[in-house]
DNA sequence: GTCTATAGCTTGATAGAC
DNA sequence: GTCTATCAAGCTATAGAC
C-alpha cells in the first residue's frame, strides 16, 4: 500500500501489540501501558491515535475484517454455478485459514481475538453483526439456491453451528491436545481443516435434508 | 443438601455473584468490589472465603462441573448397549440443556462463562482439562465402540468440532438472531437443541465413515 | 507527532478491632 | 465471621511543553 522503507508507522506497532495482547487476554485484561511498552512507544499516543482504549479495540478489529471478507467476496465470485457446499463453505473458511497459516502472526492472534468476540454477547452487535453479518448473509443466500424448498430458519441455525466448530478450530486453544495426549495438534490447521469441511458439509446436508419436502428434494449427494 | 432455612449463606452469595458477573464481563472484567456489592457483602470477605480473586474464580467453575458431570456419567450408564450415536451425543449435552433451561439463572450464568473458559487457552489447562477431561473420555470411548476400526484421531476431532458447536449454542449471544432478523432465537435452546443433534450427528458419522476400511465397516446409519 | 507529568480513580489484598 | 480503614500499585485520560 505504502511505499516506503520506514519499518512501522506507531500507529501500526500500536495496533500490532494491541492485537497481540488483546488476543492473548482479552479487552480487560490489558491495559494501554502494557500495549504501549510492547509496542515501544509512550503511553500518550495510544490516546491520541485512536481516542479511548475501546476505539482502539475496534481499530484492531476492523483492521483484518474489511482484508478477509474481500477475500471471502472473491472466492464466492469464484465458485461453479451452482455452487457445490463444499464449495461454500471452503469459500467462507478458507481465507481464515489461509491467513492463519501463512498470514503471519499478527493472523493468528486475529483469530484468536475473533473467537473471544464472537462468544461475548458484549461484542456481538458492535463488531461481529457490523463486521461480518453481510458476508454472512451471501453465505446463507448461496446455501440456500441448493436446497431453495428448505425453511430458512433451519440454515440460519446450521450456519450457526458452524462458526461454533469454525471459532474453536482457528482460536487453536490445546484443549484437544490434552485430551488426545497429544495425538491431535490444534496447531496443525490443515489437518484439522481437512476434516472439519466435510463434518460441516455432512451436518448442513441432513438439517437441510430433513426440512425440506420430499417432493421437491433434488438428487443431492456428495 | 442442607435443611436450613438460612436464605443462603455468605459464601454462596458471592459464589452467586461471582457467576454472574464473570459470565458476563469476564475474568478480568469485574472487579472484587463489583462482585461483593452485587452479594451484599464486604469487600473482605471474598479474601477471607477465597483467597484471591483467581481462586474464587476456579470455585465458581467447579461447583457446578461436579453436577453436570455426574449427570451425564449417569446418562451414559443408562444408554442402551451398543448406544446409538445420538445418544451418546445427547448423554453429554442434555444435562447442558436441562440446567440451563430450567436450572435457574445460575445456570445460564455458567453456561457463559464455560464458553468463554472453552475458548481462552489461558483456563484451558488448569480449568477445561481438569474438570472436564475425564467425561470427555468417556464419551469419545463410546463413539469408538461404534467404529471400531476407525482412527481415534477423527473421533477426537469430531468431538472437538462437537464441543465447539455446543459452545456457541449455550452462550446465547444472540449473533444468530441479528443474523436472521428475528427468524432464530438463541434462547430457544430446546428449539437449537433439537437442530444441534442431528446436525453433529451427521457430521461424526462422515468423518468416521471416511476413516474406516470399508472391509470393516458395519451396515450403520441413521 | 511525540514527550513528560500528573490528575483522579480503581484495583487486589490485608491488618487489626470487634 | 464480619467490619472499617488503608496501602501500594495500577488504571485511563489529558494538559501542556517541544
Amino acid at each position: 500500500m505504502k511505499a516506503s522503507q520506514t519499518p512501522t508507522s506507531t500507529k501500526d506497532r500500536i495496533l500490532d501489540a494491541a492485537e497481540r495482547l488483546f488476543a492473548e487476554s482479552g479487552y480487560d485484561g490489558v491495559s494501554l501501558r502494557q500495549i504501549t511498552r510492547e509496542a515501544g512507544v509512550e503511553l500518550a499516543l495510544a490516546n491520541y491515535h485512536f481516542g479511548p482504549k475501546s476505539e482502539l479495540f475496534l481499530a484492531v478489529v476492523q483492521r483484518r475484517a474489511n482484508e478477509l471478507n474481500r477475500e471471502r467476496m472473491a472466492l464466492f465470485a469464484a465458485l461453479s454455478t451452482p455452487p457445490t457446499l463444499e464449495g461454500l463453505i471452503d469459500a467462507f473458511a478458507r481465507p481464515f485459514l489461509e491467513k492463519s497459516l501463512h498470514g503471519g502472526p499478527g493472523w493468528k492472534s486475529y483469530a484468536r481475538l475473533i473467537a473471544q468476540i464472537s462468544i461475548s454477547p458484549r461484542w456481538t452487535e458492535r463488531v461481529m453483526a457490523a463486521q461480518f453479518d453481510e458476508v454472512a448473509a451471501h453465505f446463507i443466500n448461496g446455501v440456500r439456491g441448493l436446497w431453495p424448498a428448505c425453511d430458512v430458519r433451519e440454515l440460519y441455525w446450521a450456519f450457526h453451528f458452524m462458526l461454533g466448530a469454525m471459532i474453536m478450530t482457528f482460536a487453536e486453544t490445546g484443549r484437544i491436545d490434552l485430551l488426545s495426549r497429544g495425538r491431535c495438534k490444534s496447531t496443525r490447521l490443515d489437518q484439522v481443516y481437512a476434516r472439519m469441511l466435510p463434518f460441516l458439509a455432512a451436518g448442513i446436508e441432513r438439517l437441510a435434508a430433513q426440512a425440506t419436502p420430499v417432493a421437491s428434494r433434488r438428487g443431492k449427494r456428495a
